[in-house]
RNA sequence: GGGAGCAUAGCUCAGCUGGGAGAGCACCUGCCUUACAAGCAGGGGGUCACAGGUUCAAGUCCUGUUGCUCCCACCA
């Protein structure tokens, strides 16, 4: 074995091994409940991030955990076409060629697109796979794929049926740059410094008129009316009266509607209904006309007017501010700052208009998803993030499912061009059903990416069909995501579950945060702080990287990266192979524990090693990885390399054969027991000394079963005593240390027993020797046996002597008594506090009121014992 | 405007249902002690943001204040 851990050397082989021999693979066996998650699919447009391996590490902690318990356990993995990124990635990668999406057509558009998605969706899985990601590859789909795709246009034309999908005018959001529709989840809001102008509108008889103001004055063109609240006292005398509008010399109606705020800018609003969402909803209530002036590309139309027509936003804002100068139309200017809406995938500011497009009536399906949680049916991991589920689902708008794009699910909806009938249908017609024209043409348009990744906890699992698989293994159990897309994908997969499958998709929600850099700031591709978990990887192992995701999260919460914490992790890994290392270089063959004859430190760190099976597997039911990892690094650590490997070396030296024979089946009992308890968070290493273990050749980790809990190894009485001694070891290192005693320099010990008996301290001699650098242990009887000079100290334990001959300074071990002195006077203080207080004997449990009683009398005890000494180092 | 989160050692963060403040990194001292210097032993360092309250007992529960971050809404 190698000196230092490599992980490079052997990760990429150990999965290429466990993929092959269909290890991720789960056996279906009817008598047991399986274990299922599905994997949110990366998109196909790009690589892993730090992100990426957050979400992805978690759940696989959660999958090997079941899959070690007995659990027939599958995670899904597969890929998402990411409909609208994806083509902005295409176009822009013909762009480079010199072409567009129109100079190639929709077919040859379409097979550049999926040989992208061979490209980049094999990337991203192998990315998966150097991660560790314990998926299983054989069921692996893609939401364009046969399977998910029929499940959509099942979908589709189901809620056509039933009168939930529906065609229409309305106002969306709609991006100039990627040029299609998008739903009010995709956009973002971003504030922007810009002005807001006062308007004139004179009234049309020569009477005074109104102002309004407004952050976009281009958008007057298309103005069909201004609206004024009807309590509004200064424009009572105009309602219902008509103003003309500038620059256009239309007349417009002034109507009186209470959405507006009389109290904000002068109290008069020009309604622009076919750009503002509020103004269309006031133009419906009173019949405004809808005039559309900007068209899909930005800029203005022909509705405009001549002047204006095919001028950008910006260019038209300069000109329609210049005419309205002139014409004097223009009372001020003042600076302002605004929200702006831009698309979540080419930031350009979106422009809300007026457009035909499918959408999904929201209101009855988000009910029982609503009822789903509020029930308790489904869980959100940290729980808070429900309040953010019910406050989406309970203010829910019609859903905006059509694309102007070409990558993507087709809308399953045809035309007749004679009879003009919709035919939506699972099969595609060739004839017109209801005039029986052969002329027919598909609508356009695809589905928004979201409305395929609805179905992934089912589609992926064979539904519409009722395959064993979606028999066997759905519901899901776990769905573990980001925050950054609960309304993107939880709550349309609840909500779809629930509706189609008469079922919920999974019972929890399991939240992360997002991954940031170093100084707290998320990481993005502008900014140039984003890290390539590869790179990490390829440092410092996938294991490390893993078990900082791990360590250092707590649910929901972000993380902070940081070179230092793999690097610790790594550090951590080091440390476990070269336990191991020392474990396997002094063991001969299997040796079990069974019917063996454990001495106190034996007891004790099977006792120890007990506690953490009980912890550990606690923790991860409960979804805590950071307690769970912390838990495990402690154990491993503190307890067994840095005191129970430390202990055995006592006997592993020495000429006991009975005893060493013991120690290194307890060794290796608890390594194993150790290796495996960290296996869901550092697969790659564990399944690597895992199989090194004698008794274990070719035997995998992976598919080893989760350390069993075994009361019969608890001993507390036994813990208690040998920690008592490890106590004392540590009085003694100090003492040393305080003493200046050189590190090689052996010196004697000698202990009166308090707590601890005379022949517990002697049998731990060889552990004092060891330990402690003693030379030889004298127990003894009483204090007054002591001839010579010592330094000492007290414990509840024992108390403790240390011939040091030349280097005991009397003056220096007073004044160093004095400082214990002084300690024990604050504990004694602390405790007698405790017991002034009336309420604390009276009303604190008993238990604790008992401890704190003999931990006083201990102190006290203690006390006097260091006035003793002081007293007979004065003599 | 509504909602959420965070505030604990120099830094990054743990701290479960209230019962003597923890880890990693950094720092200081001493060690290549036959698993590991990616290590070992010892050590210093915190009025747990602030102010009230509940309680025998508050980092932990409640109320308020301040600061930072995020999400939603989108008053032109």
């Amino acid at each position: 074995m190698q000196k230092t851990y490599d992980p490079q050397g052997m990760e990429q082989e150990i999965y290429q091994k466990w993929e092959e021999s269909g290890a991720f693979i789960p056996k279906i066996d009817k008598t047991k409940k399986p274990f299922t998650i599905s994997m949110p699919p990366p998109n196909i447009t790009g690589e892993l991030h730090m992100g990426h391996a957050l979400t992805y590490t978690l759940p696989d902690v959660l999958i090997r955990y079941h899959r070690m318990k007995g659990d027939p356990t599958l995670w899904v993995p597969g890929t998402d076409h990411a409909s609208i990124a994806t083509e902005v990635k295409i176009v822009e990668q013909m762009a480079k060629e010199g072409l567009t999406k129109e100079d190639v057509g929709r077919e040859a558009f379409l097979e550049r697109a999926w040989k992208w998605k061979e490209v980049y969706g094999g990337r991203i899985t192998t990315q998966l796979r150097r991660l560790g990601a314990s998926c299983d590859w054989t069921r692996e789909r893609f939401t364009m794929d046969e399977g998910c795709s029929k499940a959509v246009r099942e979908v589709f034309v189901r809620l056509y049926e039933q009168g939930l999908i529906y065609r229409g005018d309305r106002i969306i959001n709609w991006c100039p740059d990627c040029m299609t529709a998008l739903s009010d989840a995709e956009i973002e809001y971003e504030e922007q410094p810009t002005h807001i102008w006062y308007i004139h509108y004179p009234t049309a008889d020569g009477g005074e008129g109104v102002t309004v103001a407004t952050t976009r004055p281009e958008t007057m063109l298309g103005d069909t009316g201004v609206a004024v609240n009807p309590e509004d006292e200064r424009y009572k005398h105009l309602m219902g009266k008509k103003v003309i509008l500038p620059l256009v010399n239309r007349e417009i109606p002034v109507v009186a509607d209470s959405y507006v705020d009389m109290e904000f800018g002068t109290g008069a609003v020009k309604m622009t209904p076919a750009h503002d969402p509020n103004d269309f909803e006031i133009a419906m209530r009173h019949d405004l006309e809808i005039l559309r002036v900007i068209n899909d590309d930005g800029t203005m139309a022909i509705e405009a007017g001549e002047k204006y027509a095919g001028l950008s936003m910006m260019d038209c804002r300069n000109a329609v501010v210049e005419d309205l100068k002139q014409g004097n139309y223009l009372v001020k200017i003042e600076p302002y700052t605004h929200n702006v809406g831009t698309c979540y995938r080419c930031h350009t500011i979106v422009e809300p208009l007026i457009s035909e497009q499918w959408f999904v009536r929201m209101h009855e399906l988000a009910q029982p998803a609503i009822e789903a949680v509020r029930s308790g049916e489904i869980k959100f991991l940290p729980e808070r993030f429900s309040r953010t589920y019910f406050n989406w689902m309970e203010n829910i708008r019609d859903w905006c499912i059509s694309r102007q794009l070409w990558w993507g699910h087709r809308i399953p909806v045809w035309y007749c061009d004679d009879c003009g009938e919709t035919i939506v249908s699972r099969i595609d017609p060739t004839i017109c059903p209801k005039c029986g024209s052969a002329s027919i043409h598909q609508d356009e348009d695809v589905l928004d990416t979201w409305f395929s990744s609805a179905l992934w906890p089912f589609s992926t699992l064979g539904w519409p069909e009722e395959t064993e698989d979606y028999k066997y293994f759905y519901p899901t159990n776990v769905m573990a995501t980001c925050y950054d897309i609960i309304f993107f994908w939880v709550a349309r997969m609840i909500f779809s579950g629930i509706a189609y499958t008469g079922k919920i998709p999974f019972d929890t929600v399991f939240i992360n945060g997002i991954v940031r850099d170093a100084k707290g700031q998320k990481m993005s591709k502008s900014l140039g702080n984003g890290v390539d978990p590869l790179n990490v990887i390829d440092k410092y192992g996938a294991d490390a990287l893993r078990f900082t995701f791990c360590m250092g999260v707590s649910i929901g919460n972000d993380i902070r990266n940081t070179d230092e914490k793999v690097e610790a992790s790594r550090n951590f890994a080091n440390k476990i192979w070269n336990a191991s290392r020392f474990v396997l270089m002094n063991l001969e063959g299997k040796e079990s524990i069974e019917g063996k004859q454990f001495d106190l430190a034996d007891r004790w760190i099977l006792s120890r090693c007990m506690k953490a099976v009980d912890d550990v597997t606690k923790h991860i039911d409960n979804f805590e990885h950071g307690l769970a990892a912390k838990r495990i690094y402690d154990f491993a650590w503190t307890d067994f390399c840095d005191w129970y490997i430390e202990l055995s070396k006592a006997d592993l030296f020495g000429e006991d054969e009975e005893r060493k024979k013991t120690v290194r089946a307890v060794l290796q009992y608890v390594l194993e027991t150790l290796i495996k308890l960290l296996h869901p968070f550092m697969p790659f290493i564990t399944e690597k000394l895992y199989s090194l273990l004698p008794g274990n050749e070719d035997k995998s980790c992976m598919l080893s079963s989760w350390p069993e809990y075994n009361s019969a190894l608890l001993l507390e009485e036994d813990e208690n005593k040998m920690q008592g001694i490890m106590d004392i070891i540590r009085i003694v290192r100090n003492l040393r240390a305080e003493m200046n005693v050189q590190a090689g320099r052996k010196a004697r010990l000698m202990l009166l027993p308090q707590q601890i008996d005379g022949e517990t301290l002697k049998g731990a001699s060889h552990y004092f020797e060891r330990l402690a650098n003693v030379s030889e242990l004298l127990v003894l009887d009483s204090a007054f046996s002591i001839k010579e000079k010592t330094v000492g100290a007290v414990s509840p334990h024992a108390e403790i002597f240390m011939p040091l001959g030349d280097l005991v300074d009397i003056n220096e071990e007073i004044s160093r008594l004095n400082k214990e002195i002084e300690k024990m006077h604050s504990e004694i203080k602390r405790g007698e506090s405790k017991f002034n207080n009336q309420g604390f004997v009276s009303k604190a449990p008993e238990q604790l009121v008992e401890s704190e009683r003999t931990k006083l009398k201990d102190n006290i005890a203690m006390l006097e014992t260091l006035e003793k000494r002081i007293a007979s180092l004065k003599e």
